[in-house]
RNA sequence: GGCCCCGUCGUCUAGUGGUCAGGACCGACGCCUUUCACGCGUCAAACGCGGGUUCGAUUCCCGCCGGGGCCA
């Protein structure tokens, strides 16, 4: 994607406004779920857990499930913002049905319903500010307030909201929560230059779009009176709602940008799979009736309900995704996981790519099997097996540690025992060490960790018989005589 | 400030008018063991506070406190 032809960026090109058919909207059909991001930045894990909700509930009802991007704030709403987010749902493996549309594009419908609104009386233009609007409610006892219709230009519309009754949200989690509409100010519904604000835009967007069931965070639940309002100003059938709980970070404050793991791209960078953020994300906030911990995405769709969604906001705990993450990894076939691997490598560093991609595919192999019972992220995998396909970097610590006292003698009795050994496959090489380790009396470890620094550099790797067998005879020989050479020296 | 939501181990959660309040992560200890992990086992750990209803409240009601959200 290259930069924009002129100094003005041209947003979303590819973004298009689209209604579906009022006879697919009325007709009684399956549901239709939405998830509306609005493209400031990355995709949060709080929007990711969104959309994996409204996604499991469309797959695991036949529903269709509508990507909406809310790209209504032209200062914030680039191209790059709301490629992020579309990157981060195709990470997480989550498609949609419809869409993206944006909302942006729709704002023609907006100002459409607007006008009616005008017209039939509902809203009014009112060139109160934010100002005379506190002042007037400061002399009316802090109801909410209520301007007078106005003619002048530039006067902002508001929504006439009804002196008397109360807005009923049946909420599929919350249960019924209720709003006076006294205390309801008459809301802006568009800015003086006929701009279409958020609670209008969504109402409408909403309505057009045939959405059975909002599934959103917990921060539009006070919005949702006001959509109800604009809905029933409009005619229209309001749909189901279901508010989830926010996430919080560690601090147990709301999430922010700043919190280690907080978006979509840094769970990917961090080396999670797919599966298992899926996984952890639908537990976050969800329980399951029989306490089931590790859920393949299939089960999730079967066993997802929104009533079983919990009230009480959530904190997100990178612990036991590395945990849960560590479950899959060791569940994946080898040749996934193979390729998992070598993505995450591509992606983090080109030249722990290159290395990996041009050892032999007997070497890569053999690496994914020593690893995947040690690694809980494809982050973890490298450092553990790099000394398989690039000379070892030194540890001076391990080496201290590890080369002194008699390695040197060890060392060169386990160099005796593999150089006599015909084959160089792990039983063989399990044998021969285990015998020259009873030989000389010594503990198995003063044999083995002098080996394991001298191949790999470090006192950390796979098994050490593992280790050599990967490795080959060659290059683990090669390996301990320089290692030897330098302790003589 | 107004309106609204929420409150079970440190964290995610299950649950009931009478339960030893269950599971998972984390933690501690032990086992396994060539390192680090993984795995396995054991242990530790919670119903925010105060009233009320009740024979009995973690569970129902009220208040408070605490946390959060939206609007201003």
């Amino acid at each position: 994607m290259g930069p924009p032809v002129s100094g003005i960026p041209k947003p979303f090109a590819a973004l298009y406004c689209w209604y579906p058919q009022p006879a697919t909207v009325n007709a009684p059909s399956p549901p239709r779920f939405r998830f509306a991001p609005s493209p400031t930045g990355a995709l949060h894990i709080g929007g990711a857990r969104t959309a994996l909700y409204n996604w499991l509930l469309a797959r695991g009802s036949g529903g269709a499930l509508v990507l909406r991007i809310e790209d209504t704030d032209r200062e914030r709403s680039t191209p790059e913002n709301t490629e992020q987010i579309l990157d981060a749902l195709r990470w997480l493996e989550l498609d949609w049905d419809e869409g993206p549309v944006s909302q942006y594009e729709c704002r023609e419908r907006h100002t459409q319903r607007l006008a009616e609104l005008v017209e039939a009386g509902h809203a009014y233009h009112d060139p109160a500010t934010a100002a005379d609007v506190r002042a007037w409610k400061k002399s009316h006892g802090g109801i909410g307030y209520r301007g007078q219709p106005s003619e002048e230009p530039g006067a902002a519309v508001r929504l006439r909201v009804p002196d008397r009754g109360e807005m009923v949200v049946d909420d599929l989690i919350r249960g019924e929560v209720r709003f006076a509409n006294d205390t309801q100010d008459d809301f802006v519904i568009a800015r003086g230059d006929g701009t279409p604000l958020y609670n209008l835009a969504v109402a409408v967007d909403d309505a057009e779009m045939g959405i059975t069931d909002v599934v959103r965070g917990d921060d539009h639940l006070s919005n949702t009176p006001k959509q109800l309002l604009v809905l029933e100003a409009l005619g229209v059938r309001p749909p189901r709602y279901a508010h989830l709980p926010l996430l919080h970070g560690p601090d147990g404050r709301k999430l922010s940008k700043r919190d280690r793991a907080a978006s979509v791209q840094e769970l990917r960078d961090l080396g999670y799979l797919p599966a298992a953020v899926r996984n952890y994300l639908a537990l976050l906030g969800w329980g399951t009736v029989d306490d089931e911990t590790i859920l393949a995405t299939d089960e999730l769709v079967d066993r997802f309900s929104i009533e079983r969604v919990g009230r009480s906001a959530a904190i997100f705990d990178e612990r036991k995704l590395r945990w849960m993450n560590g479950r899959f990894m060791r569940a994946l076939p080898l040749s996934e996981y193979e390729a998992r691997l070598a993505d995450h490598l591509r992606q983090r560093s080109p030249d722990e790519a290159d290395a990996f991609a041009a050892a032999a595919p007997a070497r890569r192999r053999a690496a994914c099997e020593i690893v995947r019972d040690k690694a809980q992220t494809l982050d973890e995998i490298w450092p553990l097996v790099r000394f398989l396909f690039v000379e070892p970097a030194r540890d001076p610590a391990a080496w201290g540690k590890v080369m002194k006292g008699d390695a040197g003698p060890a060392l060169a009795e386990g160099l005796e025992a593999l150089r006599a050994l015909d084959g160089f496959d792990v039983a063989s090489i399990e044998a021969a060490l285990t015998a020259a380790v009873e030989r000389s009396g010594r503990r198995p470890k003063d044999v083995y960790q002098p080996i394991r620094v001298a191949i790999t550099g470090t006192t950390i790797s796979p098994g050490i018989f593992d280790s050599l067998a990967a490795l080959g005879r060659e290059t683990s020989v090669t390996r301990i005589e320089r290692a030897l050479a330098e302790l003589a020296g």
